[in-house]
DNA sequence: TCCAACATGTAACCGGTTACATGATTCA
DNA sequence: TGAATCATGTAACCGGTTACATGTTGGA
């Protein structure tokens, strides 16, 4: 949903054709959003038939014609409606912490290096935002936005914050890792081979144990709690 | 792609039924990952199909019929190889840095309170990790895997981190949009009313400013930047 | 000569969400 | 009486990705 209000958010500084939207994407919010060019091409489509933006056709003769878009008043105002509305937190997605959740059953050294190259990861990101700043900057002072360029700044900060703390994490848990007893790792758990042979009971017996009833963790729980809550300091 | 291995992770513990796996889901990984119960039952049909994992029936009279899945050899190496495998970095998305990039349209006021909101509702999620922790915990004596949730804990440990992370940040977003001049908020944007009205030709002027021909900064750019230097630790 | 930039799209697919359906048992 | 638990699914939809199609101009 976010993507509409985006290019909603883009055609307000100016008009402008679907390229052009997409190298606006690319060259300023791209740390924290990506489009893809047929997905700007088919969602202008649909904001145009709900009047959010309207489209003029610009002829060209020696390329396809440039299909111009700009805001429409309607756009504007749905546009600030949302801009104004809480943000509906978002369902966290880590394939790396399933890795970890179940590594378990790799040897040590081998989920160690997961985790390594997992900072590395983080580590290669983190050296774009230096570029994005420079780019918040940019863009301010060439369309006279230096104002916009202030808030923008804060974005980049919020990436570089949430990968500095991804990284400061990864070397905790690696060391924590290192500290831990090499034994109880691998595909064959000491546990389990003293045991009797599992049965289709076990994870029965192990949910009741562990839920006596009580109410779960549950995503949908969670987002209930987060967003009852939306009574505050906006109206 | 995660929910399958995910799913196998789980099965690798224990056999158990669709049913279960969605408990299991919701009680242990929901910090990190969701999974619908619709979904679990077709990617265990998948998984089936694959012969990752295989399935016999327990006949039942007054209900349904359990269909219990337990992992096979196939299913199991599949499951190490692909936790030994690097995490490809997941696409961030977050709605609230879009309201925040565009927010300077808004009254300060507006966009601070909003700011104000994301806080609490990662307070408010974050107050749910001390039950997480304790989960982690209880599953560990239950099943008999006190090494297993060791590496659990590290994943809530993460979520913890992150959290953290994203408060300060916003916090200190707020106190700098506090510390900005008031005047530069708002739909109507001084500079807007000096100009000449906007022309169809300012989006591309400002974008040949900002890129003369450099190199852009775009997700498949940063995407071939991760991916490429997989060439270390881990083979 | 060949690729990048300009400029538009369509179609297939994929992971995930939401809604709907069925039906017994147990507990408040 | 009515909700929650147990236990299975199907179908529609939705946002996003990937692949494909078309065709000119200008620069390395």
């Amino acid at each position: 949903m976010s993507l509409k209000y985006a290019l909603l958010g883009f055609l307000n500084y100016y008009p402008m054709t679907g390229y052009e939207l997409k190298k606006f994407f690319d060259t300023s919010v791209a740390h924290f959003w990506n489009a893809e060019q047929s997905q700007i091409y088919s969602a202008l489509k649909q904001l145009e038939g709900e009047d959010l933006v309207e489209m003029h056709v610009e002829a060209q003769t020696d390329r396809p014609n440039r299909k111009v878009y700009s805001i429409t008043e309607d756009g504007r105002n749905e546009l600030l409606e949302w801009l104004a509305t809480p943000a509906e937190p978002e369902q966290v997605r880590e394939p790396l912490l399933i890795k970890l959740f179940f590594g378990r059953v790799l040897p040590r050294e081998r989920l160690i290096a997961v985790m390594h190259s997992q900072v590395a990861d983080l580590r290669r990101i983190a050296e774009t935002y230096g570029e994005a700043m420079e780019m918040t900057h940019k863009f301010g002072v060439a369309a006279g936005m230096e104002k916009d360029a202030q808030v923008w700044a804060l974005t980049v900060e919020a990436s570089i914050a949430h990968h500095r703390a991804g990284i400061a994490w990864a070397e905790d848990a690696i060391a924590k890792l290192e500290r831990m007893d090499d034994d109880g790792f691998g595909a064959s758990y000491p546990k389990e081979e003293d045991n009797p042979p599992v049965d289709a009971r076990a994870a029965r017996t192990i949910l009741e144990m562990v839920t006596e009833g009580k109410p779960q963790l549950r995503a949908s729980t969670l987002a209930a709690r987060t967003t009852k809550g939306d009574d505050h300091d906006n109206d």
